[in-house]
DNA sequence: CAGAATCCCATTCGATACTG
DNA sequence: CAGTATCGAATGGGATTCTG
């Protein structure tokens, strides 16, 4: 008895649940845990405090968060941060290493859109659809698209998506002057412009959506991005 | 009491653990389970009988497998099949979508060998090898690669390596004539050749490498894999 | 061999309460 | 706000046994 809680227990110190050690089972030592990449998803657009992380991430408790957050600390994905004097918080924030865990985020999101399970016109937060609009994009739609930037105020959250040379960037926070800027009550009106194609004057009419700024621009932007063909 | 578990059970009978809808979320569900990706890992090469799965995966228990294979194949990612009367044997099998999911894996794995942490030089399964490879391609040296064929006899598994025009492709099983074929008694004795530039000549000497074919044409394949700079 | 079924302990998780 | 502490319930998963 005494023996097999020692063994549980050097397994574990090694942090090691795979006995292989191939890329993909390192990957998922590190990112397999529950809620562990949804964690990264919500810092790939900016860092968080603690408490922004729990309300982006509905379900998850506190001492899920703290764990995952400590795990992921000591394996280099993410740093704990003190904002300077003025704001006296800490921050989360992605390391180097964990920004480039962004392609295999989206490679997954992609392919799990493509399921005939996946049923795409559900609520979603704020941070999906910013994560899902950078997956979503059309490459050869994107390639000719015009420079632009693009506000969002989805409910209290603000974002900035930003098109420059045919790339696509968006970030959490303001954005300053921008070209278009829209304000949603929820994410999924926004969503339904860009995957329902549902026009956003009827959005405006019916679902709360507002619309400042260049409108054909905002016509010319919602055709960057579609969702996949089904498999 | 009677509700907890209620609720409890409405919400896994979606199978979700996530509130949220995005495609990584759904991803998670389909795949985030311990062990669930690492088996359509082993199948992205060929399907496979249970117990060769059982085999290919140190750790895993029939139980877990039995779970597993049934939680992917109610969402679609895999499928089971009975041979043809001759072999009256069950094998497992991805679907269409299942094989499109060896993107978001393959990104997780290349990722992950770029961390400081990450030991590319630990044991590593035959499979693990096989799909490594595909992962650590250089992409201009595979371009102006030579069409070849190379065969691998690792241990007691057979695989078959082919490159053509450019394309790089790995499945289980033999190769017929190939241009190249290699004996190694465990899979990081070829590792060693590839990703830590060892001489083949050097682990024929020590480590029980076997070359029959091309020597040339080997020294020229063993150059067009690498492991990613660290982060 | 290919699993299903059962047993049972260890781990995990979520809810709640508490603290600096 | 940013966690820590505790506890009970749920789940996970290894070992074993049984069946076709």
């Amino acid at each position: 008895m005494k023996s097999l809680k020692e063994t549980t227990v050097r397994e574990r110190s090694h942090g090691r649940w795979y006995e292989d050690a191939c890329g993909t089972a390192f990957g998922l030592e590190v990112l397999g845990e529950r809620w562990a990449m949804l964690i990264v998803r919500e810092l790939l657009l900016g860092s968080l405090r603690f408490s922004d992380l729990k309300n982006n991430l509905p379900g998850i408790s506190a001492k899920v968060l703290t764990e995952r957050l400590e795990s992921l600390r000591k394996w280099g994905v993410l740093t704990r941060r003190q904002t300077p004097p003025p704001l006296a918080a800490q921050v989360y924030e992605l390391t180097e290493w964990g920004y480039h865990a962004e392609p295999a985020i989206m490679e997954l999101g992609r392919w799990a859109a493509r399921s005939v399970m996946h049923n795409p016109h559900l609520p979603l937060s704020a941070a999906s659809l910013m994560t899902s609009m950078k997956t979503m994009q059309l490459p050869d739609r994107m390639a000719a698209a015009p420079d632009m930037t693009v506000g969002m105020v989805v409910g209290l959250e603000h974002y900035c998506v930003s098109i420059a040379g045919g790339e696509f960037a968006g970030r959490r926070g303001e954005c300053g002057p921008c070209d278009v800027l829209l304000r949603a009550p929820a994410p999924m009106v926004i969503a339904g412009a860009l995957y329902a194609d549902i026009p956003p004057e009827a959005l405006e009419a019916e679902a709360g959506l507002v619309v400042e700024g260049d409108r054909a621009l905002l016509k010319r932007f919602l055709t960057l991005f579609g969702l996949p063909p089904k498999l």
